[in-house]
DNA sequence: TAGCTGCCTGGTCG
DNA sequence: ACGACCAGGCAGC
């Protein structure tokens, strides 16, 4: 049974539920009829906004229902309210001019203080994948694996799957014909290790002692933990690089100075901080992923985090529009009930397809392994991509380098190696 | 150890 | 229609 409306006073500049929600840090949160729905800690949660309120309501499962007044504190704790976030944008803006620039079309995003261990696995999903195709891998996470809550006018919501869960003899083979690919091993071998090889609550241990879960305020610290610490325990799990690592650090265990440098960062690092002068077009290195993120850790201080996530976003392809000025927001507000609609469907019709063609899918990729080992030629397909390299600007060529397509790199090489001659 | 390559899939673009 | 590339990387050489 839903509870009613609550209210709690919060500004848009505080926080916009619109942004954050759509960011790429979550990709559970379904938006209907212009109210966001989540189930968090074994409930469902229900937010919309007003410009001076956050509303907010809850509905509880009909097994072991959590406390109505427990939903307030969740969603402090979760949001980090306690965070002063105008004041930051203040203080990045003052120090840097870059993000002066581009953050006053997208006030109020904040870093979510999510369960580690769902985002944990949420980004190992995220490798060579795009923000709608996780949506719908981590909901069929959900639907297969995770507690049910309740139903909205027939859709079912679930919790997000424990370790145990996901921990089963079948998980991998199941995972793969669901569409997950090659991350089906991963999320099954991460799996295993958590509910086997680590002690109860690990994640919880290597969190930032500050910055308690959202669900568990009393939580008992892990001694000595340090980002650095929790950043290379991470990478000790099948799946977990240095980026999905950060992320983890940054959106899961409360460390908030980590910043996650994806290939979209790394343009921005080298576009507006001047970065990579002579390193730019070689392969990132591990010693380049340090070097990034402790320069931005410089300009932004102990929230290093919180700044990278404005100017991802700000840097996002679907927020291209809102990007280009702030005065289109009227426009944009009027348009956005029925792109939201639109993109929900979107990932709804994906899942249904993901569950429908499994047959199908496997099929077409047995067909195209076959495809590939005929192609032993793979030489004449890389001179007619470099006509096309050659017509292209040498920025728009840096930008192609930093992508993962293994032709693109291969041909990038050589025209690179006869600039050199 | 730095650099390279393959990887599942679905969408987009020419 | 169709192939190349892209989409918030990572593991294994």
């Amino acid at each position: 049974m839903a509870s009613e409306w609550r209210k709690l006073p919060l500004s848009l500049a505080e926080l916009c539920i619109d942004t954050t929600l759509r960011c790429g840090q979550s990709f559970r949160w379904r938006k209907i009829n212009n109210e966001w729905h989540c189930v968090l800690s074994n409930r469902l949660i229900t937010l919309t906004q007003s410009p001076t309120h956050l509303l907010y309501k809850s509905t509880l499962p009909a097994i072991n229902p959590p406390s109505e007044e427990s939903t307030l504190p969740l969603l402090q704790s979760y949001f980090s309210l306690i965070v002063p976030l105008s004041q930051l944008y203040t203080q990045w803006s003052t120090t840097d001019p870059n993000f002066a620039r581009r953050c006053p079309s997208f006030t109020g995003i904040r870093i979510l203080n999510q369960d580690a261990w769902e985002t944990l696995i949420s980004f190992i999903c995220s490798s060579n994948n795009n923000i709608s195709r996780i949506s719908s891998m981590v909901n069929n996470l959900c639907l297969h694996y995770g507690p049910y809550i309740t139903s909205i006018s027939g859709e079912p919501f679930h919790d997000f799957p424990s370790p145990e869960a996901l921990s089963g003899p079948e998980v991998e083979s199941h995972l793969r014909s669901l569409g997950f690919g090659y991350r089906a091993k991963y999320i099954a071998d991460t799996a295993q290790i958590i509910s086997q090889q680590r002690p109860k609550g690990w994640l919880d241990q290597i969190r930032n002692p500050a910055v308690p879960p959202a669900d568990n305020p009393k939580f008992h610290p892990g001694e000595k933990a340090t980002y650095r610490k929790a950043h290379e325990a991470l990478l000790e799990l099948t799946g977990v690089g240095p980026k999905v690592s950060d992320c983890v650090c940054l959106m899961g265990l409360g460390w908030w100075e980590s910043v996650p440098i994806d290939t979209h960062v790394w343009q921005i690092a080298q576009r507006d901080y001047n970065f990579g002068g002579k390193g730019k077009g070689k392969t990132f290195t591990k010693g380049m992923y340090e070097s990034v993120g402790d320069h931005f850790r410089k300009i932004w201080g102990e929230y290093a985090g919180w700044a990278q996530s404005v100017l991802f976003t700000a840097n996002l392809k679907s927020f291209a529009e809102q990007a280009k000025t702030g005065k289109k927001a009227k426009k944009e507000e009027q348009q956005e009930n029925g792109d939201v609609v639109v993109e929900t469907e979107v990932v709804k019709r994906e899942v249904v397809k993901v569950v429908k063609n499994e047959e199908l899918t496997v099929s077409r990729t047995r067909k195209r392994k076959a495809v590939k080992e005929e192609e032993s030629q793979q030489q004449d397909e890389d001179v007619k991509m470099e006509d096309v390299m050659d017509g292209l600007t040498l920025s728009s060529q840096l930008s192609q380098v930093s992508t993962t397509s293994t032709t693109t790199r291969r041909v990038s090489k050589r025209i690179k190696a006869r600039e050199s001659q």
